[in-house]
DNA sequence: GTTAGCACTCGGCAACGGTGAGTGCTAACA
DNA sequence: TGTTAGCACTCACCGTTGCCGAGTGCTAAC
C-alpha cells in the first residue's frame, strides 16, 4: 500500500491541525474542517491506513491520531521541495539590530535573543568556524611592566587576545619591534604552520614571549575550529504542553547548559540551506519530542556560521524557515559590513 | 510577648527541618527529633505563639508550620552574627579551575558553572565594575587595508577592543605612530577626561579615527560601569518542589534571561562580606520564594565584583556562605595573579 | 508550666460512575 | 469498488464520595 495524493492531503491536514492545537486529531475534525467532501468514516479508513504505514500514532484507542516523526519528515521534505517558506518581514529583524555590536560574541548573543523572540522557540547561534585561517598581524601591547597583551589578527577577521608575561626590560618600542618581526615572519601562514615556524627557530632573547604566543596561537586554532555558541529563549520550551512535565523540562534545560553537546550537534550540519532533524533524528534522548532546524549564514567567502531553532516536533516549520533565512541574510550583511 | 531562648531553639529546629524536607513541620516531629524533653503539646503551644509573632505560617489548619521570611531573617542574622559559616573545601574549588582562563568573560562564566554545581542552586557571577579607571595604553593594529583594531588597556587591567574604519593610506607604522601619540596624550587620564581631551583637539588628518576611538572609550566606560554577568545552573531551580509549577518556573527562568534586572539587583549590594535577601526583600515578584545571597570579591585594591546564589528561601545558608567565601577568595587570587 | 486526651479540620488518595470523543467493523448504497 | 451511515465498544477525563491520617486547639489534670 502506497501513500496516494488524498492520503497525503489528509496527513497534511492532521499535521497542520496538530501543530496548532497539540491535541490528537480525530477523523471528525478533519472531515469538518479540512476535507469537507468526505465523511468522517472515510477519513477513518484513510487514517487507519496511514497508521499502518507508520505516519500516525494513536496515544490510546479512543483518542485521535498524532503525527509520527516519519510524518513530519515527509511534511518537511515536501515543504522544502515546494519552497513553501513563509516570508519573514526583514524590517522586524533589522529593527532589533539598531545599535552596532562591536564584538562577535555580542552579535551572536543578540542574534540568539532576536531569533528566540521571533520564533518563540529556543534559539541557537553559532559563530563561524575558521579552521584554516591565516595570520595577518601579530602585535604586542604593553599592559604592565611585566605583562603584555598579544593581539592576533587573522584573515577571517577574527581577533583573539591574551595577556602574557614578558621580561621586565621591554618598553613599548621593544614590543613593537618584536611585533614587526613576528608579523613579518608569520603573516600569510596558517596557524599550524605558524606554530611550527615558531617552534623551529627560537631567538633566545624573546624565548619566553614566543613560547606564550605559540600557546596562544594554539588557542586561537582550537577556538576557531570550535566556534562559539549563544543560546536564547531557553525558557520558551516551557510554554509548550510537551514540556509541562518538570523532569523533562529539566533534562532539556540541562542540555542547553552543556554547550559541548549542542556544538557537536550543530557541527554535523554542512553548509546547507536548511537542515531539519526531527525527534529521534537528533540522536539526543532529551530531544525526542523536539525538532532542530538549522541554517547557515556566510561570513565573507570562506567561512560560515550556523543558526538554528529547537522547538517541539510540531513546530511551525514554514515560518521558522522564513525567519532563519531572513536572519541569516541579515547576519551575513551585518558581518560583511563590519569587515569592510 | 517576646521570643525567648526556648522559642528560638524551637524555631531553629523548625527551620532546619524545613530546609531539609520542604514539608510543613508538625509539633510531633520537633518533639521527637529535636526537643525530646518536651512533649508535642508544649511545642504546639510555643508554635502557636511563634505564629502569632509572625515567624511561622500555616498552609492550612491541619498541616504543620512553615517558616516565614521573618523567621529566615532572624535565622540568617543569627548565623552571620555567630559566624556559623561552614568551611568549604578550597581544594574542590581549585580543582575546577585548572586551565588558566584568559579572558574575564571566560573566568566569570566558568566561576558561575562551578558555583552552581557546588551549591546546586542558581549562580550569578558579576565581573568587577571599574567606574573610574584610567587609560594606560591605546594601540591600533592593522586588520585590513581600511580597518584597524583599537585596543585600550586600562589600569584595572581591563582590555577592550573594537574594529574601526580608517583611511586607506595608513600602514602599520603610521598606525603605530598614532598609537604612540594617543597613548602619550591620554595615558593616566580617566575615561571621561580622555573623551573630553579628544573632543577638544582634533587633528584633521586622523579625525575619523579619533572620533571612532572616542566612541569606543565611551563604550568602555559604559561597560565598565555596568559589569558583565554570568549565570550558571539556571535549571537547578527545577529540582526544588517550590518550583514544580511550570508557570512559576517559567517566570523564574525568563527573569534569568533578562540580565538587566539581575544586574540592578546585584548592584544594590555594596562591598559587604555577605548580603542576604529573603523572598519579598528582593523586590522582584518572581523571586518571592527565593533567597539571594551575595558576596563580593576583590580585584586588586580598588574594584570589586559580586558573586551570588539564588535558591529557595529554605536555602542551606551556612553552606552557601562557606562556598561563596572560598570561591571569592579564589577568584581574587586568580585575577590578581593574572594581572601580574 | 507541662502534658495527656479528645474532638475537629482538612488535604491527599483511591474508588466510582457518568460523559463524550473517537474508533473499528459491518452492511448498505452509488 | 469506493463511500457512508450506523452501532457497539473503548477509554481518558472529570466530578463525587468517602476514608485515612497528620496535625491542631482546647481543656482538664498533674
Amino acid at each position: 500500500m502506497a501513500i496516494d495524493e488524498r492520503k497525503f492531503r489528509i496527513l497534511q491536514a492532521i499535521i497542520d491541525d496538530y501543530i496548532l492545537t497539540a491535541i490528537p486529531v480525530g477523523s471528525r475534525t478533519i472531515s469538518k474542517k479540512y476535507e469537507t467532501s468526505l465523511s468522517s468514516a472515510t477519513i477513518r479508513n484513510e487514517m487507519s491506513d496511514l497508521e499502518e504505514l507508520g505516519y500516525l500514532d494513536q496515544p490510546h484507542v479512543s483518542a485521535g491520531r498524532v503525527p509520527s516523526a516519519k510524518a513530519y519528515r515527509l511534511y518537511v521534505d515536501q515543504l522544502l521541495q515546494q519552497g513553501k517558506i513563509l516570508k519573514a518581514n526583514p524590517e522586524s529583524i533589522r529593527g532589533h539590530f539598531q545599535d552596532r555590536a562591536r564584538q562577535m560574541e555580542d552579535v551572536i548573543g543578540h542574534a540568539a535573543q532576536v531569533l528566540s523572540s521571533l520564533t518563540h522557540y529556543t534559539a541557537l547561534v553559532m559563530s563561524p568556524k575558521t579552521p584554516e585561517t591565516r595570520i595577518r598581524t601579530i602585535q604586542l601591547v604593553p599592559v604592565t611592566s611585566s605583562t603584555a597583551l598579544v593581539v592576533i589578527v587573522t584573515d577571517s577577521g577574527i581577533v583573539r587576545d591574551s595577556i602574557i608575561r614578558i621580561g621586565n626590560d621591554m618598553d613599548a618600542d621593544a614590543l613593537y619591534s618584536i611585533s614587526r618581526m613576528l608579523t613579518n615572519r608569520l603573516a600569510g601562514h596558517t596557524l599550524s604552520e605558524a606554530q611550527q615556524t615558531l617552534a623551529a627557530q627560537e631567538p633566545p632573547a624573546v624565548q619566553q614571549v614566543v613560547a606564550s604566543i605559540s600557546d596562544l596561537i594554539g588557542d586561537v586554532q582550537k577556538q576557531g575550529a570550535a566556534g562559539k555558541l549563544a543560546v536564547g529563549g531557553s525558557s520558551n520550551i516551557l510554554s509548550f504542553p510537551e514540556y509541562s512535565d518538570v523532569e523533562k523540562a529539566k533534562g532539556f534545560l540541562s542540555l542547553l547548559e552543556t554547550k559541548e553537546k549542542l556544538l557537536q550537534l550543530l557541527e554535523q550540519d554542512g553548509e546547507m540551506a536548511f537542515t531539519v532533524r526531527i525527534g529521534p533524528e537528533t540522536g539526543i534522548p532529551e530531544l525526542v519530542d523536539c525538532s532542530l532546524v538549522t541554517a547557515s549564514y556566510r561570513l565573507g567567502n570562506q567561512s560560515h556560521g550556523t543558526i538554528g531553532v529547537i522547538g517541539p516536533t510540531r513546530m511551525q516549520y514554514g515560518q521558522v524557515f522564513g525567519i532563519l533565512r531572513a536572519l541569516g541574510e541579515h547576519l551575513s550583511s551585518l558581518l560583511k559590513q563590519d569587515e569592510g
